[in-house]
DNA sequence: ATGGTTACCTTACATTGTAAGGATGGTGGT
DNA sequence: ACCACCATCCTTACAATGTAAGGTAACCAT
């Protein structure tokens, strides 16, 4: 009865905001217009008041999220000169990965935009300056800028990522089929035995874990370093 | 009128290779299943006599694409041991980019799949043998192919491809703006005033040139070199 | 010939995004 | 106080999509 009472008027941000939820709630798959009305006590065609089209409130999510990051890794200027620029983008990356880690369905929505968000030019930007901060030229800082690929916005590879659906990744491989696997896939079937994973390790994507991010990482730092000018 | 006579029976092959056409065509956005249908000169529903559904037509799709590469990549076994294990991965991720250069509507669609294509076991199975031929220890080999990412399938990235749909990823940013964007990003419009782009360069989604490509896929390749056991 | 299997078609429905326009309640001008 | 206005939200409706259910026609072995 003062469910209706309290409804405050829509706004952009109470919508953008709505869907992030519902899209870490229940994936991307089910942010539809009529269930992210329903979601905030109101009908489906109301949105279009706030937002042109789903395309727009798909933009403004990715948005959203990127604010997020620009906000957790810019944000705190701690002690700007006191670290080179490698702890720098390791912090700065690792930071934006504990961001995606909340909102798992990101990386595939990401791709599919057509617009790039505007929040992510400044973010990359600060990122390019502590490049060139460090001495790196504009040919080497863009081609690191290429090479770290997502890694800045905190994930390594979005291919095969369960992310957006359900799916276990284990039942689609019988346990019989395990065996016939292992004489057609030798070295695979080798390198998984020895290397099982904990399953423990949060995981954004097919085997995505916070060791392999970190790896990649500083395989690039480490790489990048080398070829400072 | 002798159109009709020469239809011969549909077929899984036939339905696939039709719906790679189509994507290539006129991107993945406009293949439906009315639309491949019309294309093999048939109605929607006769389509489901040889794939139970669209999400089996998009696995399908894109285990076509995989069977391609591997067939470009591992068919030739050319003097398998006169190259080292660097010049065989360099050689293949190239080899596999050239597919992707025809398919550029396949990185998004893979990050989109709910299932690993079978062919892409034995691919990646290869990879790994070359890697634990020339030394690597499974732990190593292990995190090498995370840190590879999609660059085995020949992309670097796909984080804002324009390829599924249209957008000329120039006119979203209006000759106006760029001065007001100037002083808001200084390092970026620095950068990019200094490495102005030959678009002639082939394109795989943003920016993800054949001489970036090649700069990532040299940077993990040595690094990972120096972590040899 | 005949019963059955296969390949294709027709119809219909649920779900999605969204166009068009109606109701309603608060606001500012007089 | 009144009234025109406008932002906000709702109702209805439509087109496009995936696909369930069942029909039809050609072929094939018996």
């Amino acid at each position: 009865m003062a469910a209706k009472a309290v409804r405050q008027p829509l706004s952009r941000e109470r919508v953008l905001a709505a869907a992030v939820a519902l899209a870490d709630a229940e994936g991307v798959k089910a942010l539809t217009m009529r269930r992210l009305a329903a979601d905030l006590g109101v009908e489906a065609m109301s949105l279009y008041h706030h937002l042109p089209a789903k395309e727009a409130l798909l933009d403004g999510v990715v948005e959203t999220v990127v604010a997020e990051i620009h906000a957790a890794v810019g944000g705190n200027a701690t002690s700007d000169r006191d670290e080179d620029w490698q702890t720098r983008l390791r912090r700065q990356f690792l930071a934006a990965r504990q961001i995606m880690l909340r909102h798992p369905w990101v990386p595939g929505l990401l791709g599919s935009r057509r617009t790039i968000p505007v929040g992510l030019y400044a973010y990359y930007d600060g990122i390019v300056g502590t490049l060139l901060g460090a001495g790196f030229s504009h040919r080497l800082a863009h081609r690191a800028m290429h090479a770290f690929g997502s890694l800045p916005l905190g994930f390594a590879q979005e291919i095969f990522s369960p992310s957006s659906a359900g799916g276990s990744m284990e039942d689609d491989v019988a346990e019989a089929d395990l065996a016939a696997m292992a004489d057609a896939l030798p070295h695979l079937t080798a390198m998984v035995a020895t290397e099982i994973h904990d399953v423990t390790d949060p995981t954004l994507g097919w085997c995505d874990g916070q060791t392999e991010f970190e790896f990649t990482l500083d395989l690039l730092l480490g790489g990048l370093e080398r070829l400072r000018a």
